[in-house]
DNA sequence: GGAAATTAATCAAACGATTGATTAATTTTG
DNA sequence: CAAAATTAATCAATCGTTTGATTAATTTCC
């Protein structure tokens, strides 16, 4: 039996990661995540300069992964609402199965310490909010939609997932719900999606 | 001239509160707490006990705060639909009034470390959330509202709103606009409140 | 009423523990 | 063997807290 190569480089990431969504960046200790990850103390130093290096490594490798993700929805020949609605579908989806860090990114939003993370972080949400900008945009100004408050309707979508991620306990008074446990996260993932698809579709195209 | 009598207590719990809100609670050290305060380092510990014996006076206070501003408006003679629109409207000024607190408790709230305040929190907000859940309960039981996903609502509203105080830029994309501007603040207040109400109302009664 | 005793408030200094980071030595790998 | 990876030991700095002393105000007592 071959015990398999450990990365330690990665499982510092995976630990730290873990870590800060859970305790916070200045509630997690280096010396934790070295215990956590099976890393000496040193390695963290040694691989990314520093414990804020380990924290920009995340934050960066996870944007860049989001990004990869985009684009492509808004090019298909389909009406303004269904667009919408796959990107509801796709923003629910990413974000609630990404929940540690979609709450470590939301907390580092709220702070004023690291102001090149605030705008790192800023940044890449614009690229959401512009691509939905851009949906109902257009279906305003093809009729298919209402004129509404498009900024405050992005708030209300993310917000929504937002506050569903975060508390949880909000949408299920289930005490022994578990978000980590898939089937329960399922659940809530296609109520979420159902809600905010169908909250969408009347508010934006109910005539009146 | 008389100088006026400076409450140290409070000052440590004025300071602390615009520290832990800026840079959280563990980014705050209980030397800049005492700086910001003008205070003795050891009044923190003399007043309070400990750091976090300030954050736990800090969020009963306000806790205790908002509860006593609850609970009038359901004994209202009027439908259920101009009650959740008060509601909407005192929410939304309740909280965009107190900007710096909201953002720390939903930052406590994404954490795992400090569980009895988690709690504590947790339950506060239960109060606001049932008030909202009985009045569209009731809405929707009197025929008057459409048979909706209740907590998806309220994790809409409450949401919409969190998502507004924590990162406006996603509604106002001008550069130089300020929260803590008067002026500012009433705008993005008016446009929060008048986009909820007007979400509400088209979700909730619209036949269809 | 005025000296004595008691209390609350405040301070500078220091405490032990922990922090993030670094060193120099050792092991592993190719 | 040389480069890369890993280790234990150590660093200065900072952490939250405690200390003993001092001040100022209040209460007690004769």
């Amino acid at each position: 039996m071959k015990t398999e190569k450990v990365d330690k480089r990665l499982a510092i990431l995976e630990a730290a990661e873990k870590l800060f969504c859970e305790t916070g960046y200045e509630g997690t200790s280096t010396r934790q995540i070295a215990k956590e990850s099976g890393a000496n103390m040193a390695m963290i130093n040694y691989y990314f300069g520093s414990k804020e290096g380990v924290f920009v490594e995340i934050m960066n490798e996870r944007i860049a992964g989001f990004a990869s993700q985009l684009k492509i929805i808004n090019e298909d020949k389909i009406s303004a609402l269904e667009k919408l609605h796959k990107v509801i579908e796709g923003y629910v989806n990413r974000i609630m199965n990404n929940t540690a860090f979609h709450k470590m990114m939301h907390r580092e939003l709220s702070l004023t310490q690291r102001p090149e993370m605030y705008d790192k972080i800023k940044d890449a949400m614009s690229h959401n909010m512009q691509l939905i900008d851009r949906i109902i945009t257009d279906g305003i100004e093809d009729g298919s939609f209402n004129k509404v408050d498009v900024r405050m309707v992005i708030a209300t979508i993310m917000g929504t997932v937002t506050n569903i991620v975060i508390a949880p306990h909000k949408v299920i008074s289930c005490s022994n719900f578990d978000l980590s446990n898939p089937k329960d996260k399922k659940i809530i993932k296609d109520r979420a999606v159902t809600h905010l698809q169908d909250l969408t579709t009347v508010y934006l195209t109910t005539k009146r």
